[in-house]
RNA sequence: CGGGGUGUAGCUUAGCCUGGUAGAGCGCCUGGUUUGGGACCAGGAGGUCGCGAGUUCGAAUCUCGCCGCCCCGACCA
């Protein structure tokens, strides 16, 4: 039974904690210390391993892949977003990590594991303290039974930029130290709103993140493009097909990033791309060519006039009669509270604001300013307010007034005269608003033009599996994380961060890969590969054909799983969709007395009867073929 | 955090409106018959009806509070 383990096991593997003797003599390992390590055993048997399918799926089961992952046996829920890995889940789990492994090696990477419990003072101190403490879990200080204190002693880490840069901050001080990548797999816990979806977003999730650290912001680009090639390659890999989408940078800060996005109507992002130019962009970040840059500003088209509008404190009521301001005539003007100060955004009153492009604004924390607030700041309730010159009541306790490019297609157009039951026509932009910044906070609609082709911009829905961040020096220069060059002089590290979400991408798998039977796993992360039905366990002859089968599709290199149980034939099968094993051998006392057997990919419907007298070339040929194509 | 649901056996659920012995299917256990796409027969185990108060002679059912879970929104490194 031990051909094939050589040859598939990884080098260095016996740094596991386990081994023992198998009957038969063949050792393996089993290496779990800790973090997770991929292995190679032997063929398992379903009866000796654990894999409990479900008919029906539990009713707080959504979406399909959530579905599949409780039927097939992956995994069991304890809470909301926290879930047990079961045997086949965690397989899954450990060829994802090693695929992720040697893609990141591959470009230089190198692995460590950072504690999961981070003292406090460590984030007090970083650049965003604030924006982070919301989402991280805090933990009472060693567990002595007295009440929390106000500020934890500790968080469980939701990432490790504040970890991994004082640790670089005190070992790397030298130029001849650079570049560095370090990376790690293991568990993340973030406090999520909203767990939903299984483990597509969950309170404590595995990742894979990884931390460069260059010395020249060339370099540091050129480290941010390996990372991105190795997310390709990694994604790829795992046959899950992903497109790289511009994004917003958020809390995480940095000049600019990449998400990896796989299309799926249940994604939490919109994604907006145009085929033809290639243009893609999260929506946070998407923008469109709506604005001409060469638009010139209009000219004003009559005199300030006021009008009384009572009770009208909507834009669709001043869109309707007796007044007919048609939305994209009318300017909308947003108070918000950024960092405790209070400012304006102007908008088109048909557009929406995306309250990400804020962050360009430079605040640490914004959020909309309740109307209890709007009104001694304004002058006026909600519904009524405006940024004409002259009727704001305080300019200078604003921290600014930030207009979106699209005002300007406007050029002459009505809005509230921060006066209760009245607005002002005839605004023209240049002439009468107060604008002290422009910028991009509209969010994006399909059809609008792609920036670069011109060509209609769409829109679908996606889930975020992986992000790359160019951070800059945001955080070293935050820690004093500085190096000396060869001139003597001192400079901060260039950092870049990237993020993979391993257990959600074991998830986005399934939702891509799945049909009304059960899953359709890839080649490379199938928890096994290969699974052997035995119909008649209690004939020998199908039992000992059975075991030839699986040792020479081990040979070839493929993991297998053999499905020994004393269930009907209906049941196995059923079970052997449900699991999703992409190649299966069927053993039966019918074909056994023809002396043939039965191959059958996942993915076909096809049923090839093979004579046992090819099984090892047939099979060796079958793997052979698949692990190439994966 | 707002809105809407929901909680009955391991899973899916009926019963709740209109209070009166808690039921079914799947799964599980025993025996038998079966055996190539989720078998059949017979028998059996398994329930503090989410938790706590209240109303009532009597509460799964009505009332109040709390908790869990799901969906929508907000939020989301």
């Amino acid at each position: 039974m031990g051909q094939g383990l050589g040859a598939g096991r990884r080098a260095g593997a016996d740094i596991g904690v386990l081994s023992r003797a198998k009957a038969g003599g063949s050792k393996y390992i089993c290496a779990v210390s800790g973090e997770l390590f991929s292995c190679r055993a032997p063929m398992k048997s379903w009866s000796q391993t654990f894999i409990p399918t479900l008919k029906e799926s539990p009713s707080d089961a959504e979406i399909a892949s959530h579905k599949l992952l409780l039927r097939a046996g992956l995994v069991r829920k304890l809470g909301g977003g926290l879930y047990t890995y079961l045997p086949a889940g965690l397989r899954v789990v450990q060829k994802i990590s090693q695929i992720c492994r040697e893609e990141m090696d591959r470009e230089g990477a190198i692995e460590l594991a950072m504690p999961f419990v981070h003292p406090v003072d460590h984030w007090r101190e970083g650049p965003r303290w604030a924006a982070a403490r919301e989402i991280m879990y805090r933990v009472d200080h060693a567990g002595d039974g007295r009440r929390p204190p106000k500020e934890p002693e500790f968080v469980l880490g939701p990432t490790h930029e504040e970890i991994i840069t004082p640790l670089v901050k005190t070992e790397i001080t030298s130029y001849r130290d650079l570049p560095k990548n370090f990376y790690q797999i293991g568990t993340k816990f973030r406090n999520e709103i909203r767990p939903r979806y299984g483990l597509m977003r969950a309170r404590e999730f595995i990742m894979k993140d990884a931390y460069s650290f260059d010395a020249t912001d060339e370099a540091a680009v050129a480290s941010y493009n390996r990372m991105k090639r190795a997310y390709g390659a990694f994604f790829s890999r795992c046959g899950l097909k992903t497109i790289a989408v511009e994004a917003d940078t958020g809390v995480m800060g940095g000049s600019f990033s990449h998400e990896f996005m796989v299309p799926a109507p249940v994604g939490d992002d919109d994604i907006v791309y145009c085929e033809e130019s290639g243009y893609s962009a999260n929506r946070e970040k998407a923008t469109s060519g709506l604005v001409p840059p060469d638009l010139p500003d209009a000219a004003p088209d009559g005199a300030l006039e006021e009008f009384a509008t009572p009770g009208v404190v909507t834009i669709a009521a001043l869109a309707a009669a007796p007044y007919h301001v048609a939305p994209d005539r009318q300017f909308k003007t947003l108070v918000y509270v950024g960092d405790g100060k209070p400012f304006l955004v102007v908008l088109r009153g048909c557009d929406d604001l995306e309250e990400a492009k804020l962050g360009a604004l430079g605040f640490q924390l914004w959020r909309p300013a309740t109307p209890e607030e709007i009104e001694p700041i304004m002058g006026a309730k909600p519904g009524s307010l405006g940024t004409v010159r002259g009727t704001l009541r305080n300019p200078g306790a604003l921290a600014g007034i930030f207009a979106d490019h699209a005002i300007r297609l406007v050029g002459n157009g009505t809005t509230g005269a921060n006066r209760d039951g009245f607005h002002l026509r005839h605004v023209n932009v240049t002439r009468d608003l107060a604008i002290t910044r422009w910028g991009d906070f509209r969010t994006v609609r399909a059809g609008e033009p792609d920036p670069q082709s011109g060509r209609p911009l769409k829109i679908a829905r996606a889930i975020e599996v992986g992000h790359v961040f160019k951070l800059g020096t945001k955080y070293s220069e935050k820690f004093g994380a500085i190096y000396t060059d060869d001139q003597k002089q001192t400079h901060p590290l260039v950092m870049g961060c990237y993020g993979i979400g391993i257990s959600r991408t074991l998830q986005a798998i399934i939702e891509q890969s799945n049909d009304a039977d059960g899953i359709i796993w890839p080649w490379a992360v199938a928890p096994w590969q290969v699974l052997v039905v035995n119909l008649d366990p209690q004939d020998p002859a199908a039992s000992e054909l059975c075991r030839r089968l699986g040792e020479a599709a081990e040979a070839a290199g493929a993991d297998v799983l053999l499905d020994d149980r004393s269930e009907r034939p209906g049941v196995k099968f059923k079970d052997a969709d449900l699991i999703g094993l992409p190649l299966r051998l069927t053993v039966g006392g019918k074909g056994l007395k023809e002396g043939i057997f039965e191959l059958k990919w996942r993915t076909g419907k096809e049923v090839r009867k093979v004579p046992v007298a090819e099984a090892a070339t047939v099979v060796a040929a079958a793997v052979r073929e698949a692990a190439g194509r994966a």
